[in-house]
DNA sequence: TGGGATCGATAGCTCCGGCATATCGTTGCC
DNA sequence: GGCAACGATATGCCGGAGCTATCGATCCCA
């Protein structure tokens, strides 16, 4: 049996009239004809009751035609739902982001980008720089949202794209002598305890502030470790050391806490999207879309 | 597309491997190929990521798996469906009887039927002969359990088949004279007042009865009209008249009527099923065996 | 590092079957 | 009784589904 032959068994059992169902099919009569004879042949079974004059559905005709009915809708409309997945208009999205993310870039994503592609379903998962390598490298994230850099083989087989450039700042107790400047030195805070991301959390960006303070003249002492950007800042602001964090932090404004740009300015952070550079997923590529338009 | 596209595919998703999956399919991995891409063209939409060593479902290919499945599911339980209507194991029968049919042969037959045709969904209508006649005519019935024999035109365009037979008897109230004999002589019933069913119901077994009166030497007076058997009966325990049943109607007994045998014996009368001579429904086969095996 | 093995794609051929036209046989109707 | 309507049948053509042979890429292993 296939969907050739319901459709056309459909099409008579609606007209109940072979030369009309054919017209209708864009066919002839005799091959009409000879499907449904092939069909009744192949099911052992008649469909129709006809003699010249009139056409009459059998009692397995009855049975058959809601059934041939559903089934055609049911390929019409796996047709439709494949040819969406394909555009990347359909289908799900599991995406990974770091915490600082969430500040600005990420609902400004999500909010076009599901506007664009209602029915595709999103799984969202924050996670770290380094546990989005991973997971996208296993095939457990189509895209992440990281902190770039990545460091030698952590990038191998990943496509890397920055979408948002700023600069660190200095995050102090707001009592604290030096908030009481516009712009913060980096080497006035050489003696001051810092709190800081474990490095294994996002080494590229961890290694970056250590050679900026290198540059600065010091190392810093980390004297408390602290996985979100926002636990840094509340810790800042409980008064257990200074730190540097990604401008775009300083937007949620925290009592307690202050946020100064830094001299000399230090090089530009970037939130970056990566995903596998072998995926096909055409769901990827629309939504780097949206990314790059709310970035 | 066709189920031969969707049976192809799902092999190849299945297997993960060209070569495995024509196997199973028994064809060749060519062809198989080919027919992959001719769905791919189809849809507008790649469906495997292939290279030489590894073969893998694209997100379109996601989409379509599952839905492809429950098409291939739906089509074979539709055929299976079909064919078992084409058997007569499947579908709808609607059925008339007459009321006196359920002292006996309708609930036999009923078993009999719903023990071997489970998937059959019956449709019971309780109607008298008159009645079965036309709704048969109609199309609104499928089967009729009726007391034959019908009139002239009547029975045209209906296969009419006799399944019991049985003889008339007297029914009379319990402290009539003639309750003390064994046997009742239909003379002696000359004077009585009868409780009949009217003859528009069931004209042929009403005439029936009207010519063995005549053939006794009187003309009944009706003084009492009742359409059911069992009313009949209760009619004549509460003294309106005397009437003749069918002796299956004698089987449940009540309180205040007593059934003899008549003499002269009346010709036998039978309970028939009928249907349409120009049906082809085979249900209708199939349930009058049930019948005919309970009668 | 090169040769063999594996696997999907391609090329070229065959043949079945789906569709076409022409015609038949039956039935209902004026 | 002749015509019109309709499904079935006869016959031929052509596309396409499947075959064999082969290619090209990749992986494995000595």
């Amino acid at each position: 049996m296939e969907l050739r032959h319901l459709r056309y068994f459909v099409a008579v059992a609606e007209e109940l009239h072979f030369g009309r169902a054919a017209q209708r099919l864009g066919i002839r009569q005799p091959p009409l004809s000879q499907q449904i004879k092939a069909l009744e042949a192949d099911l052992g079974v008649s469909l129709f009751d006809r003699d010249s004059r009139k056409v009459r559905l059998t009692a397995a005709g009855e049975a058959l035609f809601p059934a041939a009915r559903d089934l055609l809708d049911a390929a019409r409309s796996a047709e439709r739902a494949t040819r969406r997945a394909g555009r990347g208009e359909a289908g799900e999205l599991t995406l990974g982001f770091v915490g600082s993310a969430t500040n600005l870039l990420l609902p400004q994503a999500l909010r076009g980008f599901r506007q664009r592609y209602p029915r595709i379903t999103l799984r969202l998962r924050e996670l770290t720089t380094t546990q989005q390598v991973h997971a996208l490298k296993d095939g457990l994230l189509d895209v992440g949202l990281l902190r770039p850099p990545l460091l030698g083989a952590e990038a191998d087989g990943l496509h890397v794209q920055p979408v948002t450039a700023e600069r660190l700042v200095a995050v102090l107790q707001d009592d604290h002598a030096l908030a009481r400047q516009r712009l913060v030195a980096a080497a006035d805070l050489a003696e001051e305890p810092f709190v800081l991301f474990p490095r294994a959390l996002g080494p590229g960006l961890h290694d970056q502030i250590l050679r900026y303070c290198a540059e600065a003249g010091f190392t810093p002492v980390v004297a408390q470790e602290a996985v979100q950007m926002q636990t840094v800042v509340a810790l800042v602001a409980g008064g257990l050391g200074v730190s540097f964090v990604p401008s775009s932090v300083a937007r949620t404004r925290r009592p307690g806490a202050v946020f100064r740009p830094l001299r000399p300015q230090t090089r530009v952070v970037h939130l970056a999207v990566a995903h596998r550079a072998d995926t096909t997923n055409p769901v990827v590529g629309n939504f780097i879309s949206a990314v790059i338009a709310a970035g």
